[in-house]
DNA sequence: CCGCGAATGTAATATACTATAACTTAAAAA
DNA sequence: TTTTTAAGTTATAGTATATTACATTCGCGG
């Protein structure tokens, strides 16, 4: 009597698409405790297969993180992408880095295996993983809605997503208690998008006026 | 043959300092690895003593990881403080902003000990490691070089906090290569750096004037 | 100075997880 | 249809956390 639905069919020896079973099983898990949550042999028992059946899919655990991390970057892009297509009174920029913000806190545990574990930096460069992070922070970029003179753009939207990083993870630590309180999580990345926003103009012009000092 | 230095002297049954021998050992193996380079087992076999012996002063992992954490906050604590007691040409919000940039990237496995585990978050009110946080956010504030005009200068400190903690977790997940590279962490900081103490000096300004608008 | 209790350490053991090896099943290719 | 191979199984080794019951030493009151 095998009490798992997760299988495909009954009585199957072969589970049919266990490797992604397992990613997003894992990231089931990893949705309140982070990577330390997602265990092969608990994976394994909840899709109602044999512990090292993983491993056939997996060589070990750090791979399954990775493939796992990658689908994690992957969702994070379709919600940033969504907010950006959304129309709205609001800015491409201000809607990203509100859905960034509530992404981490949110989903706080896939957010810290994403950015707070060294799986990132471990992910060499043609890796899928490495692809997805990249990815991501394309949207960065694309919700500057502004023009690429030199790298302008990229180290503004370098520091945007620093900041908002910055600020879920102070808020998971709960900084935002006590005599901080008064400025609310949401305050505070509209600050930095207001911000970034004036930053990126006035550089701008200063780059533009200085290639044609003439004009 | 016991070839353990680490005990105060040979043939003793009480080690004399355990608790204070495991934090340290502790800390050096987080160094590189994180939290999960941290093996009680390990911990025990080099500081000479029985697997179990630890247990005796925590309760578990969790426990451990806490104090290693606390002690983690006291010595950034002390860095920091000597970044802004430091004489210098800089600012003190810039030595600190650098120096806590340095101490993400050095000590890196000690940094996400830190800040990107769960381990603060879960921390109660009255503990060791929430006062060592607090101290260590104390000093941010102290860098403003502000005075204390409603919440502004929380909100500041919250924001570069956030914004450094950013800088250094975008760095580490090599985001800092390729297109982006033209922009160096140091500038970013300092670039954060000089948001702020704008950001402070107007905010502060406005709020005066608007205490006593007929000044 | 002795002895007794608390603190601290040890050995033995239960439980959980990763990972590998050798074997089996079923699907796909020849 | 046969053969190969992908994907699963059982069995097992190795390592980690944590508990229990027992042993040793420290320090303090008598």
């Amino acid at each position: 009597m095998r009490s798992q639905l997760v299988r495909k069919s009954e009585n199957t020896y072969h589970h049919g698409d266990l490797r992604d079973a397992l990613i997003k099983a894992a990231l089931r898990e990893a949705e309140q405790g982070g990577a330390e949550a997602i265990s092969i042999k608990a994976l394994a028992k909840q899709l109602g297969v044999s512990q090292p059946a993983p491993y056939r899919h997996f060589a070990d655990r750090e791979a399954l993180l990775a493939a796992v991390t990658a689908e994690a970057f992957r969702q994070l892009s379709t919600v940033l992408r969504e907010a950006i297509a959304r129309p709205s009174k609001q800015s491409k920029l201000s809607r990203l880095a509100q859905a960034t913000l509530e992404f981490g806190l949110r989903r706080n545990g896939i957010y810290r295996l994403m950015f707070a574990s060294r799986t990132v930096s471990c992910a060499d460069k043609g890796s899928e993983l490495h692809g997805a992070t990249r990815e991501t922070f394309a949207l960065v970029i694309e919700a500057l809605e502004a023009p690429a003179v030199g790298y302008l753009r990229e180290r503004q939207a370098l520091k945007i997503w620093a900041a908002l990083h910055g600020v879920v993870m102070l808020a998971e630590q709960g900084l935002f208690t006590g005599e901080a309180a008064h400025a609310t999580r949401e305050e505070l990345v509209e600050d930095f998008v207001s911000e970034t926003k004036a930053a990126l103009a006035t550089a701008i012009k200063d780059a533009r006026r200085r290639r044609k000092p003439d004009g």
